[in-house]
DNA sequence: CGGACTGTTGAAATATATCAATATTTGTGG
DNA sequence: CCACAAATATTGATATATTTCAACAGTCCG
């Protein structure tokens, strides 16, 4: 399983073990269809899902039927953890292109949870960053144009398509169709359309497909109402890599949990 | 220290060791002024703020000059979590009321992080409320009008008082001008002003100065276009009350790191 | 190849913003 | 406790970004 872990490299520089507790950490390989849907919303949920390969959607249905996409996950994420908390399914889980996931039960996670502090502090940290990049996020949909707005967005996937290797020369493809961005950012799709264009017309972005390339980033980076977030490499604050923690000894509960699978 | 800890409680039943720890994690208790700024967007940060009285707001600057307001916290909230990702003040603290907070160097929270694995998957689910509620502001914010958005945010206000015994009647204390809500909802104050007249005008609520009634909850908690969310108490898949972790000695790192103090 | 998505453009409608003037409340210092 | 200044709330008129509705053109994929 080649789960992604440049999201906790970016944190830490992580033990062997700690590489290996987490390459484990799923269980098998799931395919997933282009416009699959494989989590509701408010369905009961059992546990949370690795993204290996592929785009999904995390959308939440509003009472006016309208529906809003809260985040476009890439390869490497950790889809559906809000749930964890309420045992229901906040969003619905939505594969954008073929996607491959693997699955995680709770009673794992809290293995996780229970035996590796520093893993757990990691995990912690990255759910402070998701939280993190859900303000900037809410900052430009509630108070920005639909130009900051678009900005914004392509700014964010360029800078995380850019860890795995899918830009090339600011130039990366972007799967979605209108339709998507505009529930993304809280727009129509017709003016999503009118956006895109201007921006096109004014030399900002160039478009072939579905590919795109960002012609001036400076510039795109300047009319993003919110700037770029990077996280601290291991700050100083952060548990040690404890020996004993290191092997998943740490507490005394349930020694080998994790290694039993 | 009279840190509430509802938060916490809500999640799970917590060992007396834990409650202490919990306790006597911040510092000496701060006195803020109403309208005393006590973190700055920008600036280095060394720690978190829990707030034990009044109430704070987050805010971020946006390039346009606007602000937004991410969030109003009440008493028991963790103040600037998100900002020890990345050493920085993501956004403003600023208290609108007279408030009381604490100070955890994050130093010490390392110490916590490192010792109580349990109290560090509460704190990892905590975080992942905060950012479910992230996500229900962003659906209001980016995909509701301006009326379904006010109705949101009395219900929440409503249930997160509520704990804390703020609420009598459905009525409660609403200290904050209509220019701060319109930072919330990302609107304007004029319109922040016809929506909340238009609500009183139809009997929804009641105003008298700063106090707020609800009359019709029921109708208010249908306007909101989203759900309300209750968190699972003790999920089986917690780690459990270990008795060798509730003392604080699970990580072998630094056993009394969290007594000393 | 053909049918279904997806993108594009126009015209009209609308929620919300902006600007501006006045009323009311609130906090403060005498 | 009063009076006053500053902050906040209220209302009207007008402007504007974005939506809605609708028609047509591409393009993708089976």
């Amino acid at each position: 399983l080649n789960y992604p872990l440049h999201r906790f490299e970016a944190l830490a520089k992580l033990t062997p073990a700690e590489v290996d507790v987490l390459r484990r950490l799923g269980g098998g390989l799931v395919t997933r269809r282009r416009g699959e849907i494989f989590q509701r919303e408010g369905e009961v949920t059992t546990g949370i899902h690795l993204l290996l390969e592929g785009w999904v959607t995390s959308s939440v249905g509003l009472a006016s039927g309208r529906r809003l996409i809260q985040k476009v996950h890439l390869p490497g994420d950790m889809l559906a953890a809000p749930s964890m908390v309420i045992g229901r399914a906040v969003d619905t889980l939505t594969a954008v292109t073929h996607a491959v996931t693997s699955f995680v039960p709770y009673t794992r996670m809290g293995e996780l949870l229970a035996s590796q502090p520093r893993l757990t502090s990691l995990l912690f940290i990255a759910a402070q960053m998701e939280r993190l990049s859900l303000i900037d996020t809410l900052a430009a949909t509630g108070a920005a144009t639909a130009r900051e707005n678009l900005a914004r967005f392509l700014v964010d996937i360029h800078a995380r398509l850019t860890p795995i290797g899918a830009v090339v020369n600011d130039s990366f493809d972007l799967p979605l169709t209108q339709d998507v961005i505009g529930d993304l950012l809280g727009l129509t799709p017709v003016h999503v359309n009118r956006t895109v264009r201007n921006m096109q017309r004014e030399g900002l972005i160039a478009r072939d497909r579905r590919r795109i390339t960002l012609l001036n980033l400076r510039a795109l980076r300047s009319l993003s109402p919110v700037p770029p977030r990077m996280p601290e490499f291991e700050p100083d604050w952060l548990p040690p890599r404890s020996h004993r923690a290191m092997d998943g000894q740490a507490s005394g509960a349930e020694p080998d949990a994790l290694e039993r699978l």
